[in-house]
DNA sequence: TGTATGATTGTATCATTGTACCAATTGTAT
DNA sequence: ATACAATTGGTACAATGATACAATCATACA
């Protein structure tokens, strides 16, 4: 469970946990049957309280995508059939999109910026047919 | 957080507070991640309303030199050299173009169907001015 | 087995943080 | 005096944190 929250995004901190876990469990990287960390270990691993935590949990369990049992922990469901998740997976990915401007545009970029760097990235992909990193890597 | 108001200046209390702080992080009094009084304790510290003070931490958050969280508190920014950030800036554009690629393809998207959504999402943008949502989102 | 007890889970409630909105006040120009 | 804009204050609200609690599990021991 490695991913950062940011503080000064005005996102909610449940919500982008929310958000994040829904992510990991679209992409496979969490599956059915698999538990997620207690509220007060993930908290303590972003470096927020519990509750936060507790809450986001509660939004995702309310989603059914989660089942949260006192005393025991917190489980990921089994997930929704086929064409359900299709349309899950378009919501997903129009939301990640709507994210990725957010994120762009704090990082003070026009749209023809974004979408001139998308454009390049999207060419060179077509081309080597894989998604190598572009010579960095992350930075805050 | 010791520092008198003059009231009879005309002055709004407001920039004097904006200017004593952000004189204060110039000389190195508060540094990068020092956590500043609440809106309400240094409010009734200097004898004010707390919302001028709110709007005093809002004007600093803006110009970059705060960072106000709801619920958590202020603190104090670092920020880099101009030239730097401008670099960083580009570097992790790229890199979060780069992982946003990364995240629509882990959700099984196409190339063209990423750039076919940011687009849309772009010209709305420009349209409207404002990066609201695209009424979807959130679960089933 | 059965039960007692402590640890670990999530839950409930309230305090503390900043935010949003609008009303009241103040200063100033007409 | 009046009107207008800027500043300040009041009130309600949303997000986060602190604390106490209830449910479950693990363990020891009779």
């Amino acid at each position: 469970m490695n991913f950062e929250l940011d503080f000064r995004s005005g996102i909610p901190i449940y919500v982008q946990v929310v958000e994040h876990i829904r992510h990991m469990v679209l992409r496979g990287d969490l599956e059915p049957g698999d538990q997620l960390p207690t509220v007060r270990s993930l908290a303590l691993d972003l470096r927020v309280n519990f509750n936060t935590i507790a809450r986001a949990y509660r939004l995702l369990d309310e989603a059914g995508i989660i089942s949260t049992q006192q005393g025991r922990g917190t489980y990921i469901l089994s997930l929704p059939p086929p064409e359900v998740t299709d349309e899950l997976r378009r919501k997903s990915l129009r939301s990640l999109v709507h994210q990725h401007l957010l994120d762009a545009s704090r990082l003070g970029a026009a749209p023809e910026e974004i979408l001139k760097l998308l454009q390049e990235q999207v060419d060179h992909w077509k081309q080597t047919g894989s998604l190598d990193n572009p010579e960095n890597d992350k930075q805050s």
